[in-house]
DNA sequence: ATATTTATATTGACACTGTAAACATTATTC
DNA sequence: GAATAATGTTTACAGTGTCAATATAAATAT
C-alpha cells in the first residue's frame, strides 16, 4: 500500500497553480479557467486548490495583485534617469503599455472588469492606489512647466491615463480595422500617439 | 389533459430572450449570464432558447450586434447639425462615452473581449467597419483645417479613438482612484478632457 | 376541412463546473 | 515519539452548456 508516489504533499502547489493559471488566460478568457482543469493540468486532485485559495476569485486576486506589482516595477524602471518632465510622462505612458503587451492576461483581468467588485478587496485598493501615487508625480512635475494647460491636475492625470488604457484597450483586445497596426508596429504607433498627445498638452 | 396553459409556443421567445439577458448583464458580468437561468426567468425549458441561437455564443453576437447599432445611430444623432469641424470631433467623442454609460453591459460585451474571436462573425467585422467609417469622415474634415498636426490620418484617428475608449472603460469599470470623478460629475469631465485634447491637437 | 410539413417547445441525458464535507497522509511542533 | 496542523483525496450535490428524442402547435398543401 505505500507504492503511492513520494510527492502526497505536492510541496509547490500554490506557486504552480497560480503559474498555470496565467498559461491557460493567456490563451483563452476567463471563461475558459476552471479551477478543475486547473487541477487536473497540475496532476492534483479538484480540490487540492481549495488548500490555498478559499474560491476561484481568491486566485484571480491574487493574479491581479502580481499583475499590479509588474505594472510598477515596470513604470518606476521606464522613468529611472529621465530628468525631462514631458519626456518621463511619455516614457510612463509607453511603459504601460509595453506591461500591457508583455502581460496580457494579467491586464485584462486587472481592467477587464473580471471581479464584479475590486472594492472589496483592501488589497487590491491599496496597491493600485500606490500606483498612482506615481502617475500624480510625474504629472505634477509637468505641471510646473510654464507651457502647462490651465486645467486641474486631476483632469491632466486622468486625460493621459486615459490615452495609454485605451490605446492598450484597443490594439490588445480583438479589435481590428484599418486602422489597427500590425503587431511589429504597435509599439511605434503608442510611442508616436503618446508623444503627441503629451507634446500637445505641455508645450 | 388540454389544462397545460394555451402557450405552448411562446410567440415572442427570441425578442424576450435577448432583452433578459440584457437585464442581467446590467448587473454582472458575462459568468452571470446562464442560458439556463435565462430559460427559467422566461418561464420556459431549459432547451427552448437554442430553437432561436445556436448556442450561449450566438446570444451573444446579437447582442454585439445590436449595441454596435446604437452606437452608429447615437453617433449620427451627436453630430447632426454641427458644422464646425473640431467641435463635430469633440461631440463625436462624446456621444461614444454617453452610449457607454447609457448601454454599459452592450459596450462590454462589444469590448471586453467577451468573444474569444469576433473576426469569425462577418456581420461584427462588417457593422463595426462602418461605423468607423464616421471616426474618418470626421476626423478628415479636421485634418484640412490649418492648424492641423503633421501626422497620418491613421494616427489621429487612433489616438481620438483610443482617449474616448480608455475615459468610457476608466469610468465605467469598476476602476476607482481621487482621480476618478462621482457618476453626477463624469459626463462634464468626459466633456472637459475630450476638448481639451481635441483642441490642443488641432489649433 | 383535413393531412402534411415545419417551427417551436419539452424531457431526459451526459459531461462538465464550483465547492462543501468527511477522511487520509504527511510535516511540524511540543 | 505523540499530538497537532497543513495539505491532500474521495465523495457528493447543485448548477451549467448542449445533444437527441419527443411533443405540440402553426403554417401550408391538398
Amino acid at each position: 500500500m505505500n507504492t503511492k508516489k513520494s510527492t502526497y504533499h505536492h510541496g509547490n502547489l500554490r506557486e504552480v497553480l497560480i503559474s498555470s493559471a496565467l498559461e491557460i488566460l493567456k490563451e483563452g478568457t476567463l471563461q475558459d479557467l476552471s479551477l478543475r482543469a486547473l487541477a487536473r493540468k497540475v496532476g492534483v486532485s479538484q480540490t487540492a486548490p481549495y488548500r490555498h485559495f478559499e474560491d476561484k476569485e481568491a486566485l484571480i486576486v491574487v493574479l491581479i495583485e502580481e499583475g499590479s506589482y509588474i505594472l510598477q516595477e515596470k513604470m518606476l524602471a521606464a522613468i529611472d534617469g529621465i530628468d525631462d518632465p514631458v519626456e518621463r510622462l511619455i516614457q510612463l505612458g509607453v511603459s504601460y503599455y509595453d506591461f500591457a503587451e508583455a502581460h496580457p492576461a494579467h491586464f485584462r483581468l486587472m481592467f477587464g472588469g473580471s471581479l464584479e467588485c475590486k472594492e472589496k478587496y483592501a488589497s487590491l485598493v491599496e496597491i493600485e492606489q500606490k500606483g498612482y501615487e506615481l502617475v500624480k508625480f510625474v504629472v505634477g512635475e509637468c505641471m510646473k512647466l510654464p507651457g502647462a494647460p490651465k486645467h486641474s491636475p486631476e483632469i491632466i492625470r486622468l486625460s493621459c491615463w486615459s490615452l495609454v488604457h485605451g490605446l492598450a484597450n484597443l490594439l490588445l483586445n480583438d479589435v481590428h480595422n484599418d486602422d489597427i497596426p500590425g503587431d511589429e508596429d504597435k509599439r511605434a504607433v503608442v510611442s508616436e500617439v503618446i508623444s503627441l498627445y503629451t507634446r500637445a498638452l505641455f508645450d
